[in-house]
DNA sequence: AAAGCATATTGACAAACATCTATATGCATC
DNA sequence: GATGCATATAGATGTTTGTCAATATGCTTT
């Protein structure tokens, strides 16, 4: 990953809306349906957000039927865990 | 942190600018005019992207003398690490 | 193939953002 | 206190964002 890589993923988890529905994805695999009943937003809003995480690799989806379900991706959290690990590691910061 | 300050500090990352920014000073402590010499912006737009990092709790600022000195919070780092290795120890997810 | 539910796309719009020029403020030195 | 350098603020502007209502697409079941 990219300076652009990184920025669009941070770029995704920068709205609190979203941030939620991440939340919500580390307990498993969800459908957009559920989603949305935990939500105030409407379904084509809750579609677009939905975008903008699969795009960014954080989260994946998968179509089941007429249903899409959702999920975090492993490999991109290990990734963003790493990129902080990483800065405290590499230096010799204040507190 | 709440979702709003997570929000807060994923927002300051989701720029490209701001993520060289914060790439430099894992180095160390950095004063502006050194940083803006190696950035393609006004020194207006610096103090800008400054303003939103110290903001977001993500960067420390001082002044010393006539300068103003940059640096990473390891605190701000590690609660950063911590929210996505929880992330992944939490749950059942698919690869 | 018609009906019905789940999800995506389009078009519109107000609000927020990134950038610049111009100007102000802070600090050190003469 | 006047000059000069470092940084911040203000105002203007084009771009991007988040949201909705309306509509389209996809899938399943009659």
């Amino acid at each position: 990953m990219n300076y652009a890589d990184y920025a669009v993923v941070f770029r995704a988890l920068s709205d609190e809306t979203r941030l939620k529905i991440t939340e919500m994805l580390v307990g498993g695999e969800l459908c957009a349906c559920k989603i949305l009943e935990s939500l105030s937003i409407t379904q084509p809003t809750l579609s677009y957000h939905m975008k903008i995480l699969c795009d960014s690799g954080l989260v994946k989806g998968r179509r089941d039927g007429a249903w899409m379900r959702y999920s975090l991706s492993r490999n991109k959290i290990a990734l963003l865990t790493k990129f902080f690990m990483t800065m405290n590691h590499r230096s010799d910061l204040p507190k």
